[in-house]
DNA sequence: TTTACTGCAAACTATTTGCAACTCA
DNA sequence: TGAGTTGCAAATAGTTTGCAGTAAA
């Protein structure tokens, strides 16, 4: 998985340096959906003198090599996954979590999307709202309809 | 369509104001995708003195009441989208033009990640990336092993 | 050796906020 | 009437960039 992400990095001709194994190897060992803050605070012990702008430069990298996605929660920054296998995220709209979802496969929906758009399509990427389990229990949230009386910032809840 | 989601302001007890039914018409009668901006700037004749602040939470508004959805294309700002009908769409990751898409229904995911996350579920967004029919002209791309000899910006293309 | 990369700080820019004036209900 | 809304300007904060020094290949 880290090996061939670096492999990839080599068939681009693109340098491995330590910055970039690191971050990486931190991508694929912690599914968390780390922000680049996250990423930058929990490395400062094994690269005390990484900058924050090279963290920002190499998951642009990575985002653009496709082996990394971006997600957005709903807070400030953007949230980064690595992206070894497909899959899809929950985000949890009062907390922020996201979930990962292997199943089903959407692939079918890009040929959908091909057909219907004219586009040729490369990849895509889907997101599903809702309240986690936690905040269901902590906000006592049981169904559906539980959510009007709620003063979040839900969108879809009507 | 739109007296629909005006009465959705007034069910909510939100003040119906001209900035809001004028921003809310535009959306509804164009489906350009714009960005705050394109909307400050179609509207200047309209609302002379409207402020870019009252586009930004006027759409904010918006979103968390469900009638519009947010959207990224790749340049630096945040673009929307009447949501009258669900639908999901597809990014052209050259150029950054935004095709909606009625087809399939994606509901069922949702039944799905409810399933398997234990979220309770709200909504969801879709996106698919890919090459529009322009695009795909212009840089003479006919299949997708075509993409491996440009120097796009493109995720997923390895 | 050489060219790409890193780190730092400054610059940038999309978005938010404070507050006084205003206005819809 | 008065609580919610607007407009303006200033503040904020996530992200990018310029450049000199550094290091991977």
């Amino acid at each position: 998985m880290l090996t061939q992400s670096i492999q990839q990095l080599k068939n681009h001709k693109i340098r491995v340096t330590p910055q970039r194994q690191i971050i990486l190897t931190y991508l694929v060992t912690h599914h968390n959906h780390p922000s680049v803050e996250t990423i930058y605070q929990d490395l400062e012990t094994q690269l005390p003198n990484l900058s924050l702008a090279t963290v920002y430069n190499t998951l642009k990298l990575f985002v653009d090599l496709g082996i990394v996605i971006e997600l957005q929660n709903g807070d400030a920054g953007t949230h980064y996954d690595f992206f070894g296998r497909p899959h899809y995220h929950v985000v949890c709209e009062n907390c922020g979590k996201i979930t990962d979802v292997f199943e089903p496969d959407l692939s079918s929906v890009e040929v959908k999307a091909a057909e219907i758009s004219g586009y040729l399509v490369t990849g895509h990427n889907m997101e599903v709202y809702g309240l986690c389990p936690d905040c269901q229990k902590a906000l006592g949230v049981t169904q559906p309809s539980d959510l009007k009386r709620l003063n979040l910032n839900l969108s879809h809840s009507e």
